[in-house]
DNA sequence: GTCTATAATCGGATAGAC
DNA sequence: GTCTATCCGATTATAGAC
């Protein structure tokens, strides 16, 4: 766990957001890490590895998502985190949402696998499953708009709370004892 | 209006959807448009001539959309619309969204003015604001999702319909005379 | 573990023939 | 309007010193 390769990463999902994927090339990243060419292919020995290390960061973030039990604050802080915050984890899916159609890596299947883990037990807390397909898309929609900006999105607390408004219409499952 | 033109700029949104842009290169280009690179060059002076073209193909279809007067109905071609259907429009837009972060071009620029051309009078037609929103929102997460697979996204009738359910709510304005 | 060469390849762009 | 030939710069990756 040298911090050398969390450094290189940290450069890689920095470069990503500001410069852009044709610009994350292993000498800009060095540059920006603080290390030269050959120091960073110490670490990641190509291209691919470098690419797969950050799906590999993500992949480890999601994996650590934990959901309480409440779906209003769940569905909150989901939506919340889909306005893309400086926070660590938004970080590394917008690094990894810039390298979408990369030859390199799978860039799909990381991005769905991460997704799922963070909404599944989210979606589980909502009774209705449009509810639950609607949260999921406006959460999308607003990584789509902090994608394209390159940096976090509006936070709407209106949109937030006419979704959790539809909470309350079918709780099953959820309610006070009568 | 050369076609030559044309086939090349669609083979540019091939090669962005099918291969990502780091393959988006004018060799590579070229060679699916079926012409050699000085033959590309001849009409789009550099990459970033190329890049601009794309994205002057989506202003000017963007500029042609035409929205009824009916609420249900615009929501609903909206939304049909962000499924990313075979259509002209969507694959261009869809190849403009796998340019973002292209240093050449300013993508952000051109993809926000063709999303509000293309919302804004859906979004005249719908009282609520938050309801119109919410519905910009969905089809942003419709784009993301079909920007991810590479292809259209599910088309999804419940959601569709529960959005054009809240247009019920508050029809301000658009009510029959009493 | 990190650095400085260096090799090999590829991409963008120009010049000029047809 | 389209092609081939060519130059130049950038990028990946390797080899080997420190």
């Amino acid at each position: 766990m040298s911090t050398a390769r969390h450094r290189i990463l940290d450069a890689l999902e920095q470069v990503l957001i500001a410069d852009g994927p044709a610009l994350a090339t292993i000498e800009h990243v060095a540059a920006t890490a603080g290390v030269s060419k050959g120091g960073l292919l110490y670490h990641f020995g190509s291209k691919e590895a470098l690419y797969e290390g950050l799906l590999a960061r993500l992949t480890d973030a999601a994996e650590q998502v934990r959901v309480g039990t409440d779906a209003r604050a769940a569905v909150g802080e989901y939506l919340r985190q889909s306005t893309v915050a400086d926070d660590a984890y938004s970080i590394t899916m917008l690094a990894a949402l810039r390298l979408v159609g990369a030859p390199e890596v799978d860039v799909p299947a990381a991005l769905a696998n991460a997704s799922d883990q963070w909404f599944a037990p989210v979606g589980a807390l909502i009774a209705d499953p449009v509810t639950a397909r609607l949260v999921q898309l406006v959460g999308d929609g607003l990584y789509l708009n902090a994608l394209v900006a390159g940096s976090a999105s509006e936070h709407d607390p209106a949109v937030v709370d006419r979704l959790l408004g539809s909470l309350e219409q079918e709780p099953a499952g959820d309610r006070r004892e009568p």
